[in-house]
DNA sequence: AGTACAATGATACAATTATACAATGAGACA
DNA sequence: TGTCTCATTGTATAATTGTATCATTGTACT
């Protein structure tokens, strides 16, 4: 899976994992009908107890978005409707935005120093075709 | 640990404790990575209230010295000399800017949502005070 | 005396871990 | 085929750890 945790940000594990698979989930890295990793193992890769893990996915479980059975394993389910998707990937993404800021700011970097490096970033990107608009998009692989 | 603790000298038992730490993680004595014992085991050692040894945890966490971690316990970080720490510090700030644009981007985030929303948390954070400049008030809790 | 404030203690709480448990499925074997 | 056994899976509950909040104590200053 590889997912980052930041065990120094204050935010709970748990919490941290349900963010990260409900990105992974909706940017599509994970598809649905497939299984995630065993509590057990996931919280092996992961350096924490698998109950940790456990509660993570039975928060995902309760929003409907994976599906855990017991001796079975956890499975991810249907895509969700239009609507709910957008609504995940707002949030998700606001929640990208709010780790972001928060990394930064305990690193120590200035307002005026985050801006810079979006701007230099931003503009290095644009010229590779990144983050280009999903209007004009002709660019499928 | 057996720290040794003055309780007539009129310092404050928690910065006694934060001291005696300091030494030793200074000194190699606790090397980085290593677990300090719980704030309630030190407490009962040195016949004090636990709270007391969270305090001093809580003021080396923040200095950056060690990282407490509700349900885990806390353990000793290790300290890039200040010399290489500002150049770490900037290939962090970029890798972390630009992890953050790929998984924008993985969201189907466009340009201008990543913009907005950065502007959006930006303020709301400039009003909780977070992200200012360095020169600012100690924020005295 | 009275007040204000810092240090410490008491209590309740949240996150994580440890341990025991129940459901499932695969293989052995009668 | 049936069922036994056992490894693997998620679940439930209690113990352990740090956190938050307020009460108490002591001390300095009017």
């Amino acid at each position: 899976m590889n997912l980052e945790l930041d065990f120094r940000s204050g935010i709970p594990i748990y919490l941290q994992v349900v963010e990260r698979i409900q990105e992974r989930i909706a940017s599509g890295l994970i598809t649905p009908g497939a299984q995630l990793p065993t509590v057990r193992s996931l919280a092996l890769e992961l350096r924490v107890n698998f109950n940790t893990v456990a509660r993570a996915y039975r928060i995902l479980d309760e929003t409907g978005i994976i599906s855990t059975q017991q001796g079975r394993g956890t499975y991810v389910m249907s895509i969700p409707p239009p609507e709910v998707s957008e609504q995940i990937r707002q949030n998700v993404l606001k929640a990208l935005t709010q780790r972001y800021l928060t990394d930064a700011e305990r690193l120590g970097a200035s307002l005026e120093e985050v801006d810079q490096i979006l701007k230099d970033q931003v503009a290095h990107w644009q010229q590779t075709g990144h983050l280009s608009n999903p209007e004009h998009e002709p660019d499928h692989e």
